[in-house]
DNA sequence: ATTATCTATAGATCTATAGATAATGC
DNA sequence: ATTATCTATAGATCTATAGATAATGC
């Protein structure tokens, strides 16, 4: 028998909206978020993401220490989901290295390109460098770590030597990376076709052959589903 | 018989330093670019770039019209020694098509990598998104169409369709730009090999069999040669 | 009493402009 | 006279904090 208003503890809103679905503290994300990625981090003020969130400034604090700890949040939130993905890939050593590495090219790719912001391109913020921020670029470092270690295992990468296997690394981790600003130069374009093609050029980077390249693909498609 | 002192016009520096070998303009421009990349365009403030430059805040102001200029000098500077090699390539078409894009990938990365400062870096940063620096993109839009020319005339290109052919070509030149991210987490590759290595990759995204590659990396070479 | 918000603001910037100044050039 | 610089500053921010307030919970 609540009554049918709102029913939220604290003071009110000064601006009511209708409501979003959101917690608080994600409406704040997701506000930083697009406005992070399309504006960038020192360009966004605090009192920007507060507006889109629907609050005031001062009320963000209530949230998150400041600025920096948004944008570590969000940062923390996009790698993650990634390397858990590289680390169930790397274990299932039954399946051969190269579907593997397409699985994991494949839904990274996904990863960057669905939901509602561009949230890969944080990754490209001049700002991010800094060492404030170490928690995510260890997180980065060990997911492409898995890609040198599934790449090393192919047949075309097994023969080479230690720098020539970090320089495809780089290549192949980058070619994944990319997308991110295919996706922001092109928001339209359907992730899972990009998807898709982005792993298959992945394995020809690798030297993988071409008539082997359906196979494998079907092959990474099954370790997916499963 | 000029005294041996300063013999520059105008009121001497504030600060005097040892002479850069630069041109006052070219030391602002030198001092932007290595902070713009490294921390950001908008975390970077007038005050610093004069700083490294070693003059005063308020002297920017008497070689650029405001902040917004001197990226908008350097980016146009990034992209115009590309833009003019892919037109010189696209245009020399009596050879192969393979070894144009070669030559425009493995050049293209030798600029990006080369120079003493990460300038590539200044096409990732979300300020330029804005119409303000609507020229830098028309040139760079330019220039990924020139991929998209070469790639279209491939043995491999020729039969894709218009929305695989976009896909194909965004592909091959997100990979090129990626040795942005590259050189950023490690300042210290070696360009050539890094340059070669990616436009061997280039071509394999684009799906020139192995067996042709040597061969049309030496045919690239001699087209860069020439 | 607890919570989520608010208003108000201190203190630290930052960009661009106004106008002075210290060289050389003629 | 011209030039390249300087000093000083107006006006507009921006982040984080202090402390008040308007809900619900008990």
């Amino acid at each position: 028998m609540s009554p049918p208003t709102s029913r939220r503890v604290g003071r009110p809103r000064a601006q009511e909206r209708p409501a979003s679905g959101l917690e608080p503290r994600d409406e704040v994300l997701s506000a930083a978020a697009e406005l992070f990625t399309t504006r960038g981090y020192t360009a966004t003020s605090t009192r920007a993401v507060a507006e889109r969130a629907g609050l005031r400034q001062a009320s963000l604090y209530h949230y998150f220490d400041g600025k920096e700890a948004i944008l570590a949040t969000l940062l923390e939130g996009t790698v993650r989901p990634s390397l858990e993905i590289a680390r169930e890939l790397v274990a299932r050593t039954e399946a051969p290295p190269e579907a593997r590495l397409w699985a994991l090219c494949r839904s990274d790719v996904m990863l960057l390109c669905s939901g509602p912001h561009n949230l890969g391109a944080l990754y490209l913020l001049p700002e991010v460098q800094t060492e404030h921020f170490g928690v995510f670029q260890t997180l980065r470092t060990e997911l492409q770590a898995s890609y040198g270690e599934l790449l090393s295992a192919t047949e075309a990468g097994a023969p080479l030597g230690t720098e020539e296997l970090s320089l495809r690394t780089d290549l192949v981790f980058g070619l994944t990376e990319s997308v991110i600003l295919i996706r922001r130069a092109d928001p339209g374009r359907a992730p899972q076709a990009l998807a898709e093609a982005t792993a298959d050029a992945a394995l020809r980077v690798v030297g993988v052959p071409q008539r082997s390249l359906a196979r494998l693909r079907r092959e990474g498609q099954q370790l997916l589903a499963a």
